[in-house]
DNA sequence: ATAAACTATAGATTATCTTGATAGAACATT
DNA sequence: AATGTTCTATCAAGATAATCTATAGTTTAT
């Protein structure tokens, strides 16, 4: 007997997980290595991303090329996948909120100029308030920290903003005045509190390139004079070494307020103050748009805001932008 | 040998479909329906169902009540299963968008004062002009159409507007004036253009209760003048019976202008046109927010438009609300 | 008390997903 | 041009999961 049969229908449908397997290859432009990152095999990657591609009759990835490549319909449907696998984690989210659950993995990342003073201002009391969180902390500069929060490798970073970036939020968790670590030799010591139009470029020690507390002090300068030539003296990767460089006469350098409070007795006697309104940094927790494990972040928020009342006072600051 | 297994791995993961499941009972208040409406036997539903609550490790429907109801959890499960499952199905637009494909079914809404005169002038243009398009034209109230677009049973609607409604978009087809239907026996008769202030809902056959021509009119009235009591003579349910009624020196009546195309020469004698501004009112195309299959409600925008510029070309009209 | 309406459960069946093995294509190196 | 390397596609078998039919168990209505 023949059967007739004029439209076949579409019996598949496509599914959150066909969605994952396609992000996780459009990442990682490479079947295999996707396969090993959404523990699946290779095989399954290629017939479940067919099988979509099958069904809404297109081709999302251009296997001619190598590294493998989207199509520009490809990166269409990445994009809405992403919408679409977004709003399913948030599924959890919504049962969580619910339930008044707060816990799960919780990747956080800190810029490397705020993490060693802030972190255990905070770590032990939010560990303690919320140990169902897993919070898993990586040190990263403001670019890694962007990238990742928009491709979701990250859930919240604390940085300093103003970032201005369209698909971030920023909650301001604190003001971090800037203050002058000046050595004895240096021309501003006898003077008390120092303005920004004292700063010199030229016998300023900075922190290496990639940092935006590097940013924010250029930024400083520039706003009050001009600065005399880019060839800076001598740079380091931390305070500590600037502190050190500073005593051995090679300029001033400044520091973030809150790593003021660390350092030695001796080493105080050398900090001037800004005259108010001091230039400060703003530091804020920031997340992805879609605010995913919201409940979270206002937890981390809520700890942080209320450690950081008690430590910093001033009254008035004016914000300098991190970015070049 | 004896297996250590602490933590069991979650191995079921959400679906679109358990999704959609929850979504159809949630709307029947009923396995049984839901599982005819999905297509699906009512074991599938229940089982699916199970796992996913089992998975949120929350109830969603709280099965003790007849007819079952939600529980205040599975209120929240549900708004966020409605934005995957409206991601999802926006995929195949993407796909269509990026083809240049403009097809598939679409429900559209039209109410009853609007069907009869502007269906029969783009539907033909459309469908030839997109063929693949498979309309489903449903004539519906305004409040029928509200409720069908916000749970997505109308993929949109021509409406008279604005409604105001949060949840839904507007876009404006045309301005369509009010025209006076007066006969020899009314006071009125001898007057050329009408105004407003010439109204008095006593002597006015309007549309049965439901219809927004009815509302509009009534607006009309009210705002220029205290109606004389709610006791309204003669109601119909079309204005083909309004006309004849009116014939008979029952009243005058208001007609919507596109309407006034399709009378005999005769009866067009009796129409008295308003002084501008014209009250008219404003009829939309109406679709809920997420814009789900954008590309044919502008194609309908498109169309209707066109035919509308060429018949309707009043200058200056005064909105009349179309609520209540 | 009994029927009617509805959901849950069980076992069988079917459909789908995943895997390991391997073939085949593209590219780089010699 | 031959060879090795790297990567994706294909295949068939096996593992999972979805769905079905039949039926049991509830609750509600009469």
């Amino acid at each position: 007997m023949i059967e007739h049969c004029i439209f076949e229908v579409n019996q598949f449908r496509m599914t959150i997980t066909q969605l994952k397997y396609v992000l996780a290859v459009a990442e990682h432009q490479n079947f295999t290595k996707a396969a090993q990152k959404t523990f699946v095999t290779q095989p399954t990657l290629s017939m479940q991303i067919q099988k979509l591609e099958e069904e809404l009759d297109i081709l999302i990835f251009d296997r001619s090329k190598k590294p493998i490549e989207l199509t520009s319909v490809g990166k269409k449907i990445v994009n809405q996948a992403k919408n679409i696998v977004n709003e399913s984690e948030r599924m959890q989210d919504v049962v969580d909120q619910e339930k008044g659950f707060i816990g799960g993995e919780f990747k956080l990342g800190i810029i490397p100029t705020v993490m060693p003073t802030l972190l255990p201002m905070f770590l032990k009391t939010f560990t303690n308030r919320y140990p169902k969180v897993h919070l898993k902390i990586e040190e990263l500069t403001t670019d890694e920290i962007i990238h990742k929060i928009k491709d979701g490798h990250l859930d919240a970073a604390i940085a300093a903003t103003p970032l201005n970036h369209e698909k971030i939020k920023e909650r301001v968790l604190y003001y971090e005045p800037f203050v002058g670590y000046i050595p004895e030799s240096h021309r501003l010591h006898s003077k008390g509190k120092i303005e920004s139009s004292d700063l010199d470029l030229s016998d300023i020690l900075l922190l290496e390139d990639g940092h935006c507390f590097r940013d924010g002090v250029i930024n400083l300068c520039k706003a009050s004079k001009l600065h005399t030539g880019d060839s800076f003296q001598l740079e380091s990767g931390s305070f500590e070494t600037l502190i050190k460089l500073s005593n051995e006469g090679l300029g001033m350098t400044l520091l973030p307020y809150l790593h003021t409070l660390d350092i030695s007795e001796v080493q105080k006697k050398h900090l001037h103050y800004f005259t108010e309104p001091s230039p400060a940094r703003e530091v804020s927790i920031i997340y992805n748009k879609s605010e995913l494990k919201l409940q979270i972040i206002t937890a981390l928020y809520d700890v942080i805001a209320a450690v950081i009342r008690g430590a910093i006072a001033f009254q008035d600051v004016k914000i300098i932008s991190p970015t070049k």
